[in-house]
RNA sequence: GGACAGGUGGCCGAGUGGUUAAAGGCAGCAGACUGUAAAUCUGCCCGUGAAAGCGUACGCUGGUUCGAAUCCAGCCCUCUCCA
């Protein structure tokens, strides 16, 4: 059995459909939580899955420094080491490059790192990036890349694009042979849309399983993102699973698949969780607010998670309030419930051709969201 | 009854003549979070006010001083120790 993408149902850009791997089949427009650290944090594995996902997240650069790929690799993966026995997609440290910038300086041939954990220096380079991935077992691979941060003129992102172009190919050269495996290359170019195109056609002549979008939700604002989207998708194989990295809010999810996207991931759903946001069919809440303190009513009534079924929104505003742990599992196990049934929502809605509407509502819900990130 | 220490903003706790509406922490009230250095970070937090400002404030009363949370006196209260 092997790697494949098999697409039901369009409407507009919008796909639906399924990606299978040895490990199990990935129902698309997918959301994938991410577990960083081999875990999505303050959940089992059980009950990611019980919220609906398919695909769980990994990173190398994480994993490399703590416990260490090898070792990893001699408990028999990643997988089994952290019970999670369906597709895992790795991040290459490619974000790193970004948010650790203060800890890293990059040359042609990799990045080398002051280890945020202890101060020691680590190296990575396209090769021992891919390397570190085959070690885990990683289900789909991706590229190193370099994923510039936002503000950059044109000239810095053109000359980072042609970095990250070069490592797609040695990363897909060291990538080599993994039948079952996949590896994705990803899309730089910042808000250019000349050179998403450039980044494009380059990934498309070195081939990939699949291609993801980098480099946005980085401050550009919602807007310019689905600008860049628009320039960006309909340059990719359409064959190919296309993979928004990174993104994001129940909006960005929405417009994404509009145009075409078919997997996300994004801390969001965990972080807020953790710091008592919770997301629901009517907008964002803060869980922390005095207002909820004596609402004993649902978080959201339509949700069929724990923190919904079981609990009030006045118990959800204590446990927060207290510090209490498992108000960082109930909503996290309610935000990434809400992700799920939105990408449920989405594909019947694709395969129904009503995607529009749907989209539509989700807008409208998140609407002040959208705006404050436009704004930001 | 005696000795000692002390009474500071919702709480804890710095401050020991002016730069103090008074450090810091907690609690409280909001905001942020997008391929996780995050169970994190930011702002507000005496009253009024958009702000400047004005008013009130360091147990109570009075005093010294140009100026007092800070010095002095008396009183009230708390703590520890001795009887």
């Amino acid at each position: 059995m092997s790697f494949h993408f098999q697409i039901s149902a369009q409407d507009g850009a919008a796909r639906t459909g399924i990606l299978s791997t040895p490990r199990g089949e990935i129902r698309t427009p997918a959301f994938m939580p991410v577990g960083t650290a081999a875990t999505v944090k303050a959940l089992l594995p059980e009950q990611v899955r019980a919220t609906g996902a398919d695909i769980v997240l990994g990173n190398t650069y994480h994993l490399m420094l703590r416990p260490g790929a090898e070792r990893i690799a001699r408990l028999g993966g990643l997988h089994r080491f952290m019970g999670w026995e369906r597709p895992i997609l790795t991040d290459s440290g490619g974000f790193q490059v970004m948010s650790l910038s203060k800890l890293r300086k990059i040359t042609e041939e990799g990045v080398r790192f002051r280890s945020h954990i202890d101060g020691a220096e680590e190296f990575l380079s396209p090769e021992r990036a891919m390397k570190i991935q085959r070690l885990l077992g990683s289900d789909i691979q991706m590229v190193l890349d370099e994923c510039p941060a936002f503000p950059a003129d044109e000239a810095r992102i053109e000359t980072s694009l042609a970095l990250s172009m070069r490592w797609a190919e040695r990363s897909k050269a060291a990538f080599g042979e993994q039948p079952g495996h996949a590896c994705f290359g990803i899309v730089q170019g910042g808000v250019y849309p000349h050179l998403r195109q450039r980044s494009a056609e380059a990934l498309k002549a070195i081939g990939f399983d699949g291609y993801a979008v980098g480099g946005l939700a980085v401050g550009e604002g919602q807007g310019a993102m689905f600008d860049v989207l628009d320039a960006t998708v309909p340059h990719l194989p359409q064959d190919r699973p296309h993979y928004l990295m990174g993104v994001g809010k129940p909006g960005d999810i929405a417009g994404a698949v509009l145009r075409g996207i078919d997997m996300f991931d994004c801390v969001l759903p965990t972080r807020s969780g953790r710091n008592g946001q919770a997301f629901t069919r009517s907008g964002p809440l803060n869980l922390r607010n005095a207002r909820h303190a004596d609402d004993s009513g649902p978080l959201d009534p339509l949700c069929r998670c724990p923190a919904c079924q079981t609990f009030s929104r006045a118990y959800l505003h204590h446990v927060v309030k207290a510090g209490e742990i498992i108000a960082s599992t109930l909503l996290s196990w309610h935000n990434l419930t809400y992700y799920q049934d939105l990408m449920a929502e989405l594909r019947s809605a694709i395969a129904e051709g009503t995607v529009a509407a749907c989209a539509q509502k989700v807008f409208a819900a998140y609407a002040k969201s959208a705006e404050n990130a436009a704004e930001g």
